[in-house]
Parts: structure tokens; sequence; C-alpha cells
DNA sequence: GCATTTCTTGAAAGCGTTTTCATTATCTTA
DNA sequence: TAAGATAATGAAAACGCTTTCAAGAAATGC
């Protein structure tokens, strides 16, 4: 029938108190057989479906979830990231009945003023928040006002619970991988090292060079900030130095690194060969395409929507904290020929 | 104070009426100054914020705004067409205090079966649907629904109202554009024809052809579909047409264009000038930089949502018809010298 | 200056659920 | 089979706001 009808009107049909339909609603055990029966029926003729706004004032909880997203407008659209965050959560979202409401943020200066004035609104049951810087205020303004959260990126603080995926073995596999293909002097190009991702993804490069007694060097280590253009000066940057494979800590920051490499009148990967991390849909496009170390993004918005979930159910304690694998995605930036030193990979 | 202050507390604190303290929240106008200062007072002194659920429950309105996004995960990503929408109307919903539901769907089956179920829930009052099918069920689905709803993108029927850019015009600027540089046997490749944009970028780019007097030719016209790939086999095709210029469809297409063009050995500009449509940031970064048509995404959904809330303040009739104009951003895929031929553009 | 209109305010009835509490009906168990 | 425990149900009170209605106060018109 029409979309109006109300819990009363079905208990009438029914023939039951408001309360029963209610119960049987809400899958409460104690209601026999055939009232439940009877109660189911009539809210399959008339197509009944329980008033949200009622609900959550009767229940004081609203049933939706923020996603705030502390970037500014123009970093969120260059950054197919988000898109698959946003993916991620909306797909959990949809799936566990929960409305979300996206936060973005334009400039760093809304940001605080906006996250309390969200908090304060108390609309929100809980919240996911992507920040990745390591210092970021608002996960602390979260964590004081006491709301459920969930921080997509991993963080100190012990009371936070988090979702990530595991940076630095994606790292380690990386240039493992390269090692194991016979490359030497591997250099690497990091994202900002105030994210706490580009951090961890150079200590895998660090890590896995050191375990195979190879000795860092600092020439080889040029910083980007994720853009495609920092991947392209850094490059310039490291071509002196004559790598022979470079790790970069992401597939956009790669593309621009071919770019250089390109103009150097280099060729990927017969001069140089290139792994990439994220696994981006442009990673597959590069010429060549693009060796890189895959990131389960999507799902790790869709497991965050699941914790925090959990963390609404059962309490913040003990803090959950969620490390997500990686896996290599072998393409064609690492087919160059190293005769010399070629070993098997682990 | 705390976040759990209720109308009813600070109208005891101002000494008023719970009625009274609603108005003054609501901005009724009848309202005695003294009082409403009071009333102010008190709502600045406690931190006063309304609850959300029940206001909506006496309200009978969510402000929940939904946003349809009926496209499979996988093209959600790729697209970042769909980051900006996304961001146009979360920043929109933000401004004007509505709750944004993302509706993402991933496969087309979920898609009739989803829309029905979002909106017998009650809980969106209005939806904005991105949908540049033609033939898209949901909004037949939303127009039976009787639910206020704003279209991205245009349609036949003539009771939706939409907010689109203007893809006739933005073709026709970009082909006048190419003419006036001196290029003939200007081709171009399409988006997927049932999409209603892509004929109109189509129209226009057979329009410009018209008005110069230069006859249209089947040869010249190849079909893509948005996808960088398809850009680039539809290059393929055109290429023993041998064109002086070609308008795409679309940034990303015109990417796999490049490409095509590069691996035949040609250059662009110099043998073969080449003009895009979108301007997302990765044009900007193809090599050489993209002409392109820049339409305002972002702004569109803004604009969107505006739109949604005058149908919801005054009524879907008449419907609204937004068109926004697009822009011509000159970078460096035309630069190719045309001697003969040269002309003065319009 | 009295009748009429207009303003300002408060009381109270919703809005559609959930939930507590009390009541009755149904089992156990001795 | 009586007493106590347990299960199934309904009445009614929240939840926190908006809005209608009525009443009293102030302003207006003649």
């Amino acid at each position: 029938m029409n979309g109006r009808v109300t819990l009363k009107q079905v208990s009438e049909i029914a023939q039951v108190s408001p309360s029963t339909v209610s119960r049987v609603i809400n899958q409460y055990p104690n209601v026999s057989d055939d009232v439940r029966e009877r109660v189911l029926q009539a809210v399959r003729e008339t197509g009944y479906q329980p008033n949200p706004a009622a609900r959550s004032l009767a229940r004081g909880k609203s049933q939706v979830l923020g996603l705030i997203i502390p970037k500014s407008a123009a970093s969120v659209c260059a950054d197919p990231f988000f898109s698959y965050v946003i993916q991620g959560v909306a797909a959990a979202c949809m799936r566990y009945d929960y409305v979300l409401s996206l936060v973005l943020f334009h400039t760093i200066e809304d940001e605080s003023r906006t996250v309390s004035h969200i908090l304060s609104q108390q609309l929100l049951d809980g919240v996911i928040i992507t920040a990745t810087q390591r210092d970021n205020q608002s996960v602390y303004q979260l964590l004081e006002s006491g709301i459920p959260f969930v921080l997509l990126g991993q963080h100190d603080n012990d009371q936070v619970s988090y979702v990530d995926s595991d940076n630095q073995s994606g790292a380690y596999t990386a240039v493992t991988y390269l090692l194991g293909l016979g490359y030497r002097r591997i250099a690497t190009i990091t994202g900002p090292l105030n994210n706490l991702a580009a951090v961890q993804r150079q200590q895998g490069y660090l890590q896995a060079l050191r375990d195979r007694d190879q000795l860092p060097e600092d020439a080889l280590i040029a910083v980007g900030d994720f853009t495609e253009i920092s991947g392209y000066t850094a490059m310039q940057r490291l071509l002196p130095q004559q790598p022979e494979a470079v790790f970069v800590a992401s597939d956009t920051m790669a593309q621009g690194a071919i770019r250089a490499v390109a103009e150097a009148g280099l060729r990927v990967p017969k001069d140089i060969a290139l792994i990439g991390y994220d696994d981006l849909p442009p990673a597959a496009q590069t010429i060549p395409p693009l060796t890189t170390i895959r990131q389960p993004i999507k799902r790790a918005g869709y497991t965050a929507v699941e914790t925090l979930l959990d963390i609404l159910a059962h309490g913040a304690e003990p803090p959950r904290r969620i490390i997500l694998p990686t896996e290599l995605v072998i393409r064609h930036s690492c087919d160059g020929v190293r005769p010399l030193n070629r070993e098997v990979m682990a």
C-alpha cells in the first residue's frame, strides 16, 4: 500500500498491541509463533516500513555514520584513493542499514570548527575519519568528545581504533621483489614525511635493503608528496645517481617518474625499473603497465565501518587495530634484464 | 555545557514556554525582542543544539538528501567525474545543513531493487541522481514515486528537473576553435551513443562543421565509451583517415588517443591536434598538456542541491532546467602549425 | 473610549517509535 | 494440584521537538 503506514495501523490489522508489533519487527524472542506470523502478515500486506526518525528518537541513536575527509577539495579529487574509501564505506553503510553522512573540508581552517560543529549536532552515532597526517588535530577532538570513531590510517595514540593496510610490509615486498630480480642500487621516492603511511613505506624499503645486506644511501632517497609532479621532480633528482630500480611510494608519483625517465631519453624498464604503490586503475594504463603493490583501500573502508559498528555494539575497549595485507601486482615496469646478481625471489 | 541539553531545559532557564523557544530557534517573527534575547542567551549558555531526530519526527522531514550514482563500483572509481559530483553535492549539503546519504550501486540488478527500497524508507527528503544513460529506469521509478528529485544530466521527459552543462555548446566551441586554428579534416571520438551527453557533444561537433561549410564524414567519427582504452582503439581506427585534428569527447579517451598517436610514431600536436573534454586534473599532465573543454562538474553538483531545495520549498512545478556554461582551456595539444587556411577565430 | 484587529505567549496535542512495568496465561516442580 | 517461576502480551510513559488553538495584551480604527 502506501508509504505512510504506521506501526499502530499494523497493530490494528494484526489485532495486537503496538508493543507486540515492535517486538516482532525488532526480532525479540518472546513472541508466540502465531502472533508473530499474524504481525508479519500484516506487515507484508501493508508494506510497512518503520519511520527512521521516530525510531532514532526513541532509541537515542541516529543510525547515521559520518565519514570525515580532512583534505582540501582539490586533493580529494586528484586522488582516486578517496573514491575508493568512499565506496567501501558507502557500501558497508548500505549493507548495514546506516546512512552515510559525508563531511569534506575545503580548508584546514574549516576543519576544527566543523568537526566540533558536527559533533555537537548529536547527529552521528559514530565517525570514520581518514587522517594520515601524523599530528592531525581532529583525531584528538574526536578522542576528547568521546564519540565512537575509527581511523583509516594508523596512529600513535593507544586509545584510537584504526584500520589500515600494511604499508611497511607492502614496501618490503616491493623492494625484496626488485632485489630478487637482480636489481641493485635501488632508490625510493617517498611520500611526505609527516604522513605516517609514507614513513612506514620508507621503513619497509630500508628494512628490505638491510635484510639483504644492502647499504641504504641517502642520495637514493627522494622525498615527494604523493602528487604526479612531485614524482616527476623527485625522479629528476634521482637520475644522476643512476639507480637501477626505484620503489615509488604511490602510483601517481610513479606516473610522474615515468615521465621524467622518458624525458631523459631513458626507457622503463629497460634502463631503469619502477615499482609503484596503490594499484589504482591508471597503474595498468601507464606505458609500460606498472608493477605495483595493491592496497585494499575499498575493503579498508568497508572494514572500518564494520569495526565501528562493533565498537558501537561492544564498546571502544579494547581499541581495535586492523592491518590489512597488501599484494604484489606484477606488470611490466620491472622487466629489464639484469643478468648479473640474479637471484631467486623469496 | 554538555550536548544533551533539551529545548525544555532552555525554556526553563529563559523562563518561557517551550513553544516560545522553538519559535526563537526557528526564527519565527512573532516574538518580542526582550523574550528573544532571553532565549538566545539561554541557548548560548547551554550550548543547546536541537535534536535532529526529534525535529525530523515532528516536522515529517528527514533533512537527508540522497545522492544516487547508478554505476558499477569499478567505473565510479575510474572516473574522477564522480569525485567531483560527490564533492559538489557534499559541500552544498553541508552548507544548507542537510545530511547526505550516498547510494552507490554495484550491479545493474541492484539498481531498481535498491531504489525502491530506498524510497520506501521514507528517509529521504529528496534525491539527486546522476543518470546519463538515456533510458535509465531509475528516473522513471523516481518520477512514479513522487519523491522530489533532480537529475544531473539531461532527460527527454518533460517533468524532470535537471542540471547539466552545455555539452553541445562545449563541443561546438572546441571544434570551432580547431577550425579557427586552420585545421581541416577534423575527426571526433564520441562517447557511447546511449549516453545523452555523448550524443550532444557529437551534435555540437557536427553543427560546428556545418556552420563552417565543412562536410562531416562518417569515416571521421569513431565511437568510444569514455574509457581510456576505447580512446586508444578509436584513434587507431581514425589514423588511416589522416585527420588533422580530433575532438575527443572526454579527457580520459584523449589520453588513450595520445597513446595511439605516439605508438604510430606521430606527435601531438605537430602531426595531429587533439582537444579533449572535461578538464579533469590529469588533463594538465598529459604530454603535451591537453587543450580541453572544462565543464563545471562540482558546481553542477552544488547547483543540483540548491535546485532540489528550491523544489522542496516551492514544489516541482514548473520543472527546473539548468544548463551551466563550459569553458575552453587552452594548453598545448593544438599547437601544430597549419599555415594554410589559417583564419581568425570567431 | 469602545469595539475590533493584531501580536505575543502558553497549554497541550501530536509525530511514530521503543521500553518499562504490570498483568495475565502457561509451565514447572514438588 | 498448589505454589512459584517463566513466557507472552498490553497500557502507558517516554524520546524532544513542532504546531495548533486559545487566551490575554497591545495596538488600531472610528
